[in-house]
DNA sequence: TGATTGACTGACCGCACGTTCAGCGTGCTG
DNA sequence: CAGCACGCTGAACGTGCGGTCAGTCAATCA
C-alpha cells in the first residue's frame, strides 16, 4: 500500500521534473516571453493538456520551474560561505559557487535574468515580484551581513555595506553572464582572481 | 513653398515626438511586454490607427524610441569622456553623466533593461539583437579603450581591459537601477564618490 | 475476460493583441 | 459655396496564445 503510493509519487515527480527541465530549456532557446506552452509540451514529448495536470497554470510552471533551481543555487552558495574563513577566501568561493552552477545550468541563466526584472501583464509581475525580487534581494542582504562582518573583523575599510553588497553581487553576474555567452570562455579561475583582486584592491597603482 | 513643408515636417516630428515619449511612459509603467499599442494610443490622446501613420509596427515604434533616446544618452557619455582629464576624473564624470541622464529619464530606464537581453518572438529577437547589443558593446569598448590608455599613461593596473570594461560599466548601471528604483537616493555625488573610489582603491585596507 | 479507472490527448474555445481600412470631419481650393 | 484632399479614426479582422474537456486506451480489478 505504501509502497505503491511511493511509486506513483515518483512517477509523478518523475513528470513533474522532465516537464520543468524542459520548460528551461526552451526558454534558454527562445526567451522566456517566446516560450509557449505547446513548444514546451512538444520539448517534453508529451500533449499541451498533461503539462496542467501538474501545473495550475503557465505562471505556475515558471514559478515552480525557477525555484526549484534558485534552490540548488543557493544551496550552493551557502555551502560556500559557511565556516570562518577570512573575507578574501569566501568571496572567491562564492565566485567560484556561482560560475560553477551557471556552467552546469547554461539554460536556467536566461530564465534567471528574465525574472530579474518583471514584465509581461500585470499579474504576472505581481508574481514575479513576489518570487523572485525576493530572492535576489536576500541574496544581496546576506551578502551585507558577510561584509558588515568583516569590516568589523577589520578585514576590509568600512563603507555602505547594502550599496557594496550590490556592487560586488552585480561584478559576479555580470562576469558570469559573460562566461555563458562566450563561446570558449577563459579559466574561470582566471576572472575570479581578477574580480577578488579588483573588489579587495581596486585598480589604481598602489602597490599589492 | 519650402516654408510651408517645413512646417508640415515640424507637425509629423510633433506627432512622431509625441508618440515616442508616450510609449515610453506606458513601457515604464506597465513593461515592455504589456505596453499594447492601444496603450500607447490612449497615452498619446489619439487613435491606434494613427501611429501606424508614422511607424511601420510596434517593433519599429519601440526601435525608434530607444535609439532616439540612447543617441542623448550616448553625446552626454561622449561629451563627459573628451578632453584629456586623468582617468579618475573621467570616471567620475561618466558615472555623473549617466546617473544624471536616467534621473531626468527615468521612464527610458525600463525600455533601456528591456532591450538589454532580448526576449519576445525571434523576429523581435534578431530586431534586438541588432539594434540594442550594438549600443551597449560599443559603449563596453569605448570604456576598455579609455581603460587601456589609463594603462598605457600608468594611471592604472595593467589588467584585461575589455574585462574590467565590463565590470565598471555593470557597477555603474547597478548603482543606477537602485537609484531609480530607491525613493529617496542619497546625493549622487555620494554614489559617485563610493564607485569611484571602490574602483580605484576597492575596499581592501592599505591606506589611501 | 469484461468492467472500471484515470492518465493522457489534442481539437477546440475565448480572448487580447497587432494590424487594417472604409469612412469621417475639417480646412483649403477654385 | 461646392468639391476635393487628407489626416485621422476606431470597429472589425486575423492570428496565436493560454487554458479546457470530451474522448481514448492501456493498466488494473473482480
Amino acid at each position: 500500500m505504501m509502497l505503491t503510493k511511493s511509486k506513483e509519487e515518483l512517477v509523478q515527480e518523475f513528470r513533474v521534473q522532465s516537464i520543468q527541465e524542459a520548460a528551461m530549456r526552451v526558454i534558454a532557446r527562445k526567451g522566456m516571453a517566446a516560450a509557449t506552452m505547446s513548444d514546451i509540451a512538444r520539448e517534453a514529448g508529451i500533449a499541451k493538456g498533461t503539462i496542467y495536470l501538474y501545473f495550475r497554470d503557465r505562471d505556475e510552471l515558471v514559478e515552480k520551474t525557477f525555484e526549484t533551481a534558485i534552490t540548488e543555487l543557493h544551496r550552493r552558495i551557502d555551502a560556500a560561505l559557511e565556516g570562518d574563513a577570512t573575507f578574501s577566501a569566501k568571496l572567491r568561493a562564492l565566485l567560484s559557487a556561482q560560475m560553477e552552477f551557471f556552467r552546469e545550468n547554461r539554460e536556467f541563466f536566461r530564465l534567471y535574468m528574465s525574472l530579474r526584472y518583471p514584465e509581461g501583464s500585470p499579474a504576472q509581475q505581481r508574481r514575479q515580484k513576489r518570487i523572485c525580487q525576493p530572492q535576489y534581494r536576500t541574496r544581496v542582504a546576506s551578502l551585507a551581513a558577510i561584509l558588515e562582518r568583516a569590516m568589523d573583523a577589520g578585514e576590509i575599510r568600512r563603507m555602505n555595506a547594502a550599496r557594496l553588497a550590490l556592487l560586488v553581487a552585480e561584478m559576479s553576474i555580470a562576469i558570469t553572464i559573460e562566461r555563458v555567452m562566450e563561446e570558449s570562455p577563459p579559466a574561470a579561475e582566471d576572472d575570479i582572481e581578477m574580480i577578488a583582486t579588483m573588489i579587495l584592491q581596486g585598480i589604481g597603482l598602489q602597490h599589492p
